[in-house]
DNA sequence: TTATATTGTTAAATCGTTATAACTATTTAT
DNA sequence: ATAAATAGTTATAACGATTTAACAATATAA
């Protein structure tokens, strides 16, 4: 694309030396294993060159000898979401502290679209994956693992599989938040979740019925699984829990908690007066309107370091060998 | 990192050709200037062996021989910020629609860092990029344009220069939006814009001074210009601008809303009983809270179309040759 | 019938780097 | 003094594709 690109050759031609020092030189600083030994003088004579020309190696040149393209690949639910959104955030700049860099990829919880980029991602040729698991995805992720893909679960986890995640301690977090509404008086209280089967949605139900058990409410959970993307649903839902006297709601991800809220302001109710209200995840606008509404933040930026952490750790121990497999739980903060 | 790649080789070894038959089948769907002609069963035959063999072509070396990495950069502000964020998201779905892939990274509205990460993605060897400039950047950008790097600009633009940008007409929006206050009965009607020198924000004050000076209140502006990322001064002006007797807002960008309505509440004031705000970008807490906040709704998935369809355009179009430079402005929807 | 196109295929160069083995020249050990 | 080790450097073969030129073999034209 740009005018022509200076080369190994060029800057060996120039100092006099061959290419392969050259390429000593310039690999010299992060050298691997073994230390190239070559003449100091040499060497800032090459750099100095080097310097002069503007050279810039070749990435793609790179890769394709060194089997290392220096970029990791990050599979997710949806970019947009600011959730996500967040995550990449992090996830980007902690690639960069590892002079790494970061492609994402959204797979709408469609576990076809979740293969396909996967497959893009690993031809692309990334040294390693972060992906979020959508429901239906165990058999890939599973082969990934057993093909020696460097792969880190992030947000949601696969049971009974030997790879590394990092998660929140979803259950203690309902647990917590729930708690929280049983503390502030109400007693009818509804878990709104997702239908879909991930490991995260999951814990938060177990929370939610954790808490209603030990305060003695058993009897008078309920949990409406809302299939995702399906709007319509919510409206009448809502609708249904007023007529049957829920008092609040304790909402299992951040994209279900506007459409909750949402609909208790259309129908004419306020926030804590009718309806309490605890969720997942942070909206800036929760704090603002002083609405009450309790909420579970979730550590985003050590879900990324520590995401990033473990895929490094795969990718330092040689391939073939044993995976260091590590998996981390976090623990939640509440506010509100 | 897999197991081991099947090579072009190996097909060919297997279906008795050569490698460059082998090459010459697979991209021969995707036919650039000359077809290759070859024989129908030979083609199926090497086809059914790829398949077989569960061949997946490395990008590497296709990048490496061909020029082409499939790979469009992104540069922008901060992916985490909701209005990014969901340019992001139309972007992925644009290029995988080129079969193109995207790779992002954020500048914190930093000209050195914008100077850094652009160079990474030229490095790592991008067919092309998308910039969302910062101020300072002008320099850098205009360097990339004599360099013939298919570059295209997005959301701001860089005054006198010959290159391809796909921007908000922010000047007739942020008109709307302030006569829309002016027509709810404000008369003192502050802006809050940053002090950045972009060219959106720039376009913007002067659509709210033209609606100002239309309405014959040319004497009563004031913009307050608040530095990037400092939370404390713009509590304080609130403050003051409650004193002075402002009726109303006009607030530039989605992070400065959030403040300032922030503060608002914080100061035991509502909206729009005590402040009236027009703002720029969507928050769908707006909506919500029928809070009446009036807001520019910028056709982010146009953007991203557009900008991703200039690039390619450029792409396609033979390097050297003079770049089909466009410059699109997009109209604005307003609610609330 | 001889010259020319056309079809189907292949050999070989190339992209820019890394990595291995080998090769001097010099130093150290014996 | 000879062998062995070391420092500094280079030649060369990869990495896995694309691409150009060339080559048979056959078909068409003159």
């Amino acid at each position: 694309m740009a005018v022509r690109q200076v080369t190994i050759k060029d800057i060996a031609r120039e100092a006099g030396v061959s290419p392969s020092l050259v390429s000593f030189v310039m690999s010299n600083s992060v050298a691997g294993k073994q230390l190239y030994r070559v003449n100091c003088e040499t060497s800032k004579r090459v750099l100095a060159v080097a310097e002069r020309l503007q050279y810039k190696p070749n990435n793609t040149a790179r890769a394709l000898r060194s089997g290392k393209t220096g970029t990791i690949g990050v599979v997710l639910s949806d970019i947009s979401n600011p959730f996500f959104a967040e995550i990449a955030r992090f996830l980007e700049d902690a690639a960069y502290s590892y002079d790494y860099n970061v492609v994402f990829a959204s797979t709408d919880e469609d576990p076809e679209k979740f293969r396909r980029v996967v497959n893009v991602l690993i031809n692309k040729g990334v040294d390693g994956l972060i992906l979020v698991p959508c429901g239906g995805t165990e058999d890939i992720i599973r082969g990934l693992v057993t093909g020696c893909v460097n792969t880190v679960l992030l947000d949601r986890t696969v049971p009974d599989l030997e790879v590394s995640s990092v998660v929140l301690d979803n259950r203690a977090a309902a647990r917590t938040i729930t708690d929280e509404l049983l503390s502030r008086g109400a007693k009818r209280i509804d878990m709104v979740s997702y239908s879909m089967q991930i490991s995260n949605t999951r814990d938060r139900e177990q929370g939610y019925l954790d808490a209603m058990a030990a305060a003695g409410l058993a009897g008078s959970t309920h949990i409406e699984r809302v299939a995702h993307n399906n709007y319509g649903s919510v409206a009448d839902y809502v609708r249904e829990a007023k007529d049957r006297g829920v008092e609040a709601f304790m909402i299992a991800t951040n994209t279900l908690s506007l459409q909750v809220i949402s609909e208790i302001y259309k129908s004419g109710c306020r926030i804590p007066e009718d309806f309490k209200v605890a969720c997942f995840d942070r909206n800036p606008l929760y704090d603002i309107y002083g609405s009450g509404i309790v909420y579970v933040r979730q550590p985003v930026d050590a879900f990324a370091s520590k995401a990033m952490e473990l895929v490094m750790s795969h990718i330092k121990s040689k391939s073939g060998k044993k995976h260091p497999v590590e998996q981390i739980v976090l623990s939640p903060e509440i506010t509100g």
